[in-house]
DNA sequence: TCGAAGATTGTCT
DNA sequence: GACAATCTTCGAG
């Protein structure tokens, strides 16, 4: 279908003008690499959930368009960055085109480059399997912040790259975690073999 | 090792 | 004033 593009290459913005599904699907071994005062940090996305569009209960859109969801109607290949729980920041890729709002959430990463940063960023973190297994997690270690909300994901400092490939087999497809609606739909994709993804719904 | 509850701030009603 | 797509800490077994 869609041609994927070469390993190492930034994902064209028509990567994300897709079915969400495939999306968040195809992220999976992608490599988000984000650069800020400390150097490159970067890893190989291994979990993601999709939000899709104002019938979905659990995405951000389902209020309506509001000053805090409004990266979500933009273009796709953008950033949205939210704060959540008075601590934390989440990361989601937009996608489809704009006036349909839907994103990719990214729960968890392999850490690849710049791991001493995620360490110094995330000093409780006892193992690297803990500095980026969360949407919380990943951020910190990345220096993922408010800054980082509505950038182009095709040019720095933030951006994702294509990676490794993964066969059906390796992958798994399970409901959504940490959400109160929706709970049921199956829209998280996940690494089977990858030690870093988060803890899911207990089985 | 596992389960339960607290923390803390931006956004919307 | 209430809520939220979470993480950390604490206590029990």
């Amino acid at each position: 279908m869609t041609p994927r593009p070469k390993p190492g290459r930034i994902l064209p913005r028509a990567f994300y003008n897709r079915e969400t599904e495939l999306v968040a699907r195809d992220l999976l071994g992608c490599v988000l690499e984000y650069t800020t005062a400390e150097g490159k940090a970067s890893g190989i996305i291994v979990e993601t959930e999709a939000y899709i569009g104002e019938h979905d209960e659990a995405c951000h859109a389902a209020v309506g368009r509001t000053r805090r969801t409004d990266p979500l109607y933009g273009p796709p290949g953008m950033s949205y960055v939210y704060f959540i729980y008075g601590m934390y920041w989440c990361f989601n890729a937009v996608t489809r085109e704009e006036g349909l709002p839907s994103a990719v959430l990214v729960r968890a990463l392999e850490p690849l480059s710049g791991i001493a940063s995620m360490r110094v960023r995330r000093p409780r973190a006892k193992s690297d399997r803990e500095l980026t297994n969360g949407p919380g997690k990943l951020c910190g270690a990345l220096g993922i912040d408010g800054a980082a909300n509505r950038l182009s994901l095709q040019r720095g400092p933030l951006v994702i790259r294509e990676g490794h490939t993964y066969n059906d087999g390796e992958i798994a497809i399970t409901p959504r975690v940490g959400i109160s609606r929706a709970v049921d739909w199956p829209l998280r994709w996940i690494v089977k073999d990858s030690p870093h993804v988060s803890r899911g719904p207990k089985t």
